[in-house]
RNA sequence: GCCCGGAUAGUUUAGUGGUAAAACAAACCCUUGGUAAGGGUUAGAGUGUGGGUCCGAUUCCCACUCCGGGCUCCA
């Protein structure tokens, strides 16, 4: 354990101790160190709310400053569980460590003691100084849901106030850039109570960030060879039971009657870009043949997981299914490696790493295809990564029966990593759908599929673009780019002849005629997060030339509305 | 789904067992302004939905809906 673990461990430790001095009849779990902080689970007898963790943190800083050193015990089978014969999960996990013919140990600490493994700081009072409780959440006994609930309480702790503070306003910035508050305040998403959770709908401005996301994919993934096609969302029920999805995918919508037959919607695409590839026999020629799509799906996700744009119900992935022939494999993942370096840059993250899953190599019998084929691809994945320098890990025994794949993870501007694409190898449902094509010596062979979505969900990617830039996106993005303040009434005809020009270059634009002073109009535009703003006053409307100031609160002095529409221009091409 | 908390004008919030207050936004008026909030006036919710208790409920109780925190990180 290290040695912020051993801190936050024994923080949880004195977290028990306050619990139990204020709650006498409450039943202790475990309290492990996690990230960022630690927890502890409790059975209260009956339940606490947030506004009582003031009181356990009060007990706790009580404690703290007489906590004496950890005291360990080993002790008999007999005495751990005589000591904890009123708590029945205690009981679990003594049979479970004397089972494994584990020694169990105590730890002792001030008149109490927990069955604990070890691994404390050595002067606890010294050092157990800057925690705070943070949240109380239910949490299933061993994180399982046919196990009682019990009640959770999440703390942190850190060796100095500085990283404290750190930690609580990293926490405080992420809550001001959440997507959703950003999404209701810069008005580009809602969820009606009437449409339904986790469905979302998107105003105006979102519905710009979308089609100029999906436009710039569609650009960049047709440049590498991939050809755009469009299926309905919905399907008969048969076309899942075909490729297993019916019976092993748990998120599959109940079924819809249409006359006599069963239908469902779509939960992927990979049986609808099947159906395509089956239009017509394929020679080697052809391949590989790459189908990709902004597709809408729909999962069911049980109604507390849904979160904002992150979990929903409704979902566009950025989808796509490479038919390749074996052989060919080694150049096309290391193109959707490339694809997704591409595409990330474009969208300024530019930490991630991957992580590679591959088979459990004692267990080679449980996967689907041939042994020679995994062994390359495995190898493939490992050499594209290497290739291009991304970190990876590999998650041996971690790989669909179907096949390996290759995660990438981006880490945000605040240090959070997100999973966005997968590419994943499939050897199992080329067998399912008969997929085919015929080899130069005429014989009939099987393609491999590779599914390939780069961003995921585009409604997730939304939500991360929103936090990653606190709501001020690039120009590119921006549902407005130009922001045009009129000083007074007068100058609203001049304006208006600016905005014409805007609108002549495509350059989406706002005119803000409000009867307000123009500071007032800057900091709306400011907090609306608009890149430029041009001011229009007597200065500029008795010459050709505009005062422009950026969001970040830039004066960029006076020029050209010429000069500025193609400087805009060219910033914006790079991406259409 | 489960545990805890919540739901009051467009938004953010206040408040009360005797039918609700404010700020910002909106509309209008004054002002015609030069780089992050000029001033005034007006309108706007009957308090998520349904039920119960009560002379009377937005307030108390119950159910439902929706929202938020959380449910892998093992003594």
């Amino acid at each position: 354990m290290d040695k912020l673990a051993e801190l936050r461990h024994s923080c949880a430790h004195l977290l028990a101790a306050a619990v139990m001095d204020l709650y006498p009849k409450a039943k202790r779990t475990i309290g492990p160190p996690i990230d960022n902080g630690f927890y502890y689970d409790f059975e209260f007898p009956s339940p606490i709310s947030t506004s009582d963790l003031t009181r356990i943190e009060e007990k706790m800083r009580e404690l703290a400053k007489s906590w004496p050193v950890f005291v360990r015990h080993e002790v008999s089978l007999d005495d751990a569980r005589l000591e904890n014969k009123d708590n029945p999960y205690k009981l679990e996990l003594i049979d479970e460590f004397s089972k494994k013919g584990e020694k169990i140990t105590v730890y002792e600490a001030g008149g109490f003691r927990d069955l604990c493994r070890g691994g404390h700081v050595a002067d606890p009072s010294r050092v157990l100084k800057h925690f705070k409780l943070l949240s109380v959440a239910g949490a299933y006994w061993r994180g399982d849901e046919k196990n009682k609930m019990l009640t959770r309480i999440y703390g942190t702790c850190f060796p100095t106030k500085e990283a404290l503070d750190k930690y609580l306003w990293q926490q405080e910035e992420a809550k001001k850039r959440d997507h959703r508050k950003l999404g209701k305040e810069l008005g580009l998403f809602l969820f009606s109570t009437s449409v339904g959770p986790g469905l979302p709908l998107f105003a105006p401005k979102g519905a710009v960030i979308r089609s100029e996301i999906e436009a710039y994919l569609k650009k960049i993934k047709e440049k590498y060879g991939l050809t755009f096609v469009w299926t309905p969302h919905i399907a008969r029920s048969q076309l899942y039971i075909q490729s297993k999805h019916w019976q092993k995918y748990d998120a599959m919508m109940p079924a819809l009657r249409i006359e006599d037959d069963e239908y469902t919607l779509k939960p992927m695409n990979c049986p609808h870009h099947f159906q395509i590839y089956l239009m017509s026999p394929h020679s080697y020629k052809e391949l590989p043949i790459r189908y990709a799509e902004n597709a809408t799906v729909y999962r069911y996700e049980k109604s507390g997981e849904i979160n904002g744009l992150f979990r929903v119900r409704s979902l566009t992935q950025d989808d796509s299914h490479w038919f390749v022939q074996s052989e060919n494999l080694p150049e096309e993942i290391d193109k959707a490696i490339d694809l997704a370096q591409q595409i990330f840059k474009t969208f300024q993250l530019p930490n991630y790493r991957a992580r590679i899953s591959i088979r459990d190599k004692g267990n080679k019998d449980k996967y689907l295809g041939e042994d020679r084929v995994w062994d390359i691809a495995e190898k493939e994945l490992v050499k594209a990564v290497e290739k291009r320098k991304i970190k990876y890990e590999l998650g041996e025994g971690e790989a669909a029966f179907y096949g390996p794949k290759i995660d990438i993870m981006v880490e945000d501007s605040l240090g959070r990593e997100w999973q966005l694409t997968t590419i994943q190898l499939d050897f199992n449902q080329p067998k399912n759908f008969d997929l085919a094509y015929t080899d130069k010596n005429g014989e009939k062979k099987q393609p491999a599929v590779l599914h390939v979505a780069i961003l995921g969900s585009i409604e997730r990617f939304m939500a991360i673009l929103i936090e990653h830039f606190a709501g001020a996106f690039p120009l590119w993005l921006s549902p407005v780019q130009v922001k045009i303040l009129p000083i007074s009434e007068k100058h609203a005809g001049c304006a208006k002849e600016i905005a014409l020009a805007l609108k002549k270059n495509g350059i989406r634009h706002e005119v803000d005629e409000a009867n307000k002073t123009v500071g007032y109009k800057i900091r709306e535009s400011t907090l609306q997060k608009v890149p430029y703003m041009i001011i229009i006053g007597d200065k500029e409307s008795q010459s050709a030339s505009i005062s422009v100031r950026s969001r970040d609160g830039k004066d960029l002095g006076v020029m050209e509305i010429t000069a500025f529409i193609s400087k805009l221009k060219e910033n914006i091409e790079t991406y259409q």
